[in-house]
DNA sequence: ACCTGAACACCGTTCAAGT
DNA sequence: ACCTGAACACCGTTCAAGT
């Protein structure tokens, strides 16, 4: 059907990096990265697993393939924001979530930092510090501490998916954090009192809302950094802006 | 010479996790986490590759063990601080020298949060917190987002370095963000005008002090959230509190 | 141009056999 | 109790041969 389809006269089923890349993808959702070898993959496709050498150099290129393919969809999916912390979240957002969807892509999401996914999620949240007035001074820290975040803390969450066993499930990652805090539970309370308070509050947080506090946090050790700005047409009143 | 080695009546030279463990270091240290094989690990303790399955039960638990023994032995060496601001540093500080010293750690810093690694970085901010005045309410969700950078930002820093390649030294990671700084400099600026003009900041930025930057900004954001707190004998004057 | 599948050079891990 | 090293069941990747 694409043009360039037509052009080679390729059959609708043939392969393609597309095609691929998705069924990779459908691997490892499954089953976990683990699972993914070029046997499987070539089975899935129902061709020999040289073929696939044709399309993708090597595991790498198909990993990243992978990876960013998750995250440049995920961020397609963001819409306009009302206002630069709203913008802000929403970005943050799309990133848990997907991390929280695909957990073997947390570890490597700007692996290549110029693919397209890696891009828009820069591009998303360096617009949303101009808009905030950030100068250009401070704008490249503020900018890095958001992204280092973002990255860290999706990955580390999806870490705790994978932890739990190769084919992650919410189940799992739930028995995974209550093991943690059962052995913190038992750690001596001279040497780790601060950890041992933190077992009991494990059983009843939210990953997802304790991430964005998180975020929350960071904008607001940003918002002093950043002069008062006011784009055209915006009647949001800013309620407790630190600066005054 | 230690109690066990009497006790078993085993030779200096002998096996052990510990040896092993180190010599595992000095691999991914030297060649990168790929030249890291039963085989080689074998050849350098002059053993045979089943040798090592007495001691450590698999590869993961090798790496885990070598990933603990890199970021407990980096926090060891923390000194007291004179202020709870100064001590988050000091431990964020740490856990970045060990993992741009060890990138191969970068990834699973907190793969198994049980470690005493991690547990002494847990503790160690968590303390901060306490020292800092953060209520009870807010101070889960500081720890969390100080943790997640810190864990984060210096695995996206090792990630640099081992994606120039296997064998990560200081000039490979300075090319590899070069060729970044490069591609991004040739973005669309009508598509991506931020990323364009971060194209120009990288040439001269200094990670570690960007680093630092994001902590200081995370600080600043939980800040407000504290209460003014005054340890005895502490003269030190907290200049520009936000919360006044 | 694209696909096939056997072959190569590796891996982690196991285990009978030794000391 | 601890070590040896061959063997097993895999990998990623290559490549001559096909269409």
């Amino acid at each position: 059907m694409t043009g360039k389809a037509r052009q080679t006269g390729r059959r609708a089923d043939a392969l393609s990096k597309e095609r691929i890349v998705e069924a990779a993808i459908a691997i490892l959702d499954a089953e976990g990265e683990g699972a993914l070898t070029f046997r499987t993959l070539a089975a899935r496709l129902a061709t020999g697993a040289g073929a696939l050498y044709w399309h993708v150099a090597d595991r790498g290129e198909l990993m990243t393939a992978a990876v960013d393919h998750v995250l440049a969809t995920a961020l397609a999916g963001v819409g306009d924001a009302a206002d630069p912390r709203s913008a802000i979240r929403a970005v943050a957002l799309a990133v848990f979530d997907a991390v929280d969807a695909h957990p073997w892509a947390g570890g490597q999401l700007t692996r290549e930092p110029w693919r397209p996914g890696a891009l828009r999620l820069f591009e998303g949240i360096g617009a949303a510090l101009l808009a905030l007035g950030v100068p250009e001074r401070a704008r490249f820290d503020a900018w890095s501490a958001l992204v280092n975040y973002i990255v860290g803390a999706a990955g580390q969450n999806a870490a705790n998916a994978v932890s739990a066993r190769s084919r992650p499930t919410g189940a799992d990652r739930s028995a995974f954090l209550g093991g943690v805090a059962e052995r913190w539970a038992r750690l001596d309370p001279a040497e780790y009192p601060f950890v041992r308070d933190l077992a009991a509050r494990m059983r009843d947080h939210d990953d997802r809302e304790q991430f964005l506090a998180g975020i929350d946090i960071i904008v607001a050790g940003i918002e002093p950094l950043a002069r008062p700005q006011r784009s055209p047409g915006d009647e949001v009143t800013h309620g407790n802006r630190i600066w005054q």
